[in-house]
DNA sequence: AAAATAAAAGAGTTTTTAGTCTTTTATTAA
DNA sequence: TTAATAAAAGACTAAAAACTCTTTTATTTT
């Protein structure tokens, strides 16, 4: 009953994307326990989520001393959408809002054509927005990363 | 990982008012078993659900031979968002979309202006669209509710 | 009044999502 | 080359959501 649009896990998941791209803007990188603690997330839970981002390459890591997460160039122009799939799959941008699965163009459900319209509006959000789109107002403090 | 828009007890609980609406338009009783065959859904867990709806007046329901699940005039006339208020809360309509709790118009999110455009497209649709608006489109066979 | 019917209620189980804890592996700096 | 650091991996536990099964209560028909 508690009921985001995304899972919690693609929450923690954009958050800490954010989050990276800003702290590691300047070559640096950032650990899991600042990462953690920025976002307000439970710290080996996040761990997972990123050990994950990291595989899909959404995410870059270095272990050892001065190791931790960043987020290169060609990661920074990446969609927020790509970090979504990578989590929560794309069910969000397909699927019928009321759970069927036949549900198409040819064979509707009734609220078919409403629903569309909605999650082509999300998904275009999440398809022009970048990683990087945001770091410019958590630097200006504008907007905030932790609960 | 599935992710629909509701939860599943939500496509559930519409999915059913839909059915029973169509079916119950000239006065008569439809029976759990049909609306969850009628629908896709497990019997018992629905019942479940329209116990729930019952208690909240959103159906009406009589025990005993020709009983079964109806739907009043009222009933018919309500908003969509009254099922899903009910099932799921309001949390779809007010939510922070990246799960922060103190994200308000004065202390947004990076994402706040936009969730907002798309959550309040989502209220409007099901606050201007009623329970008996699926009736006809169900008669004439152009939408189903079964998977 | 008894039998049949059908929802209501209660008490579970299963599955999925969320979260924790411990051990291992890779890297770096002293 | 050893100690320290930090992510990766694995094996869990906890909570929530989804689903099942059984018993009870209300109603109606015979």
């Amino acid at each position: 009953m508690v009921m985001g649009i995304f899972s919690k896990t693609c929450e923690y998941a954009i958050r800490s994307v954010f989050f990276i791209a800003h702290r590691t803007a300047s070559g640096n990188r950032v650990g899991i326990k600042e990462i953690a603690s920025g976002i307000d997330s439970p710290e080996h839970f996040l761990a997972k989520i990123l050990q994950d981002l990291s595989r899909r390459g959404i995410v870059q890591s270095a272990k050892g001393p001065n190791g931790g997460f960043y987020i290169d160039e060609r990661g920074l122009k990446r969609p927020l959408s790509e970090v979504v799939e990578a989590v929560d799959g794309n069910s969000i941008f397909t699927g019928c809002g009321l759970g069927l699965a036949y549900c198409s163009e040819t064979n509707p459900c009734p609220l078919h054509n409403e629903f569309k319209a909605i999650r082509n509006q999300l998904k275009d959000l999440l398809e022009q927005t970048t990683i990087a789109d945001f770091s410019e107002s958590l630097n200006l403090g504008i907007t905030k990363l932790r609960k």
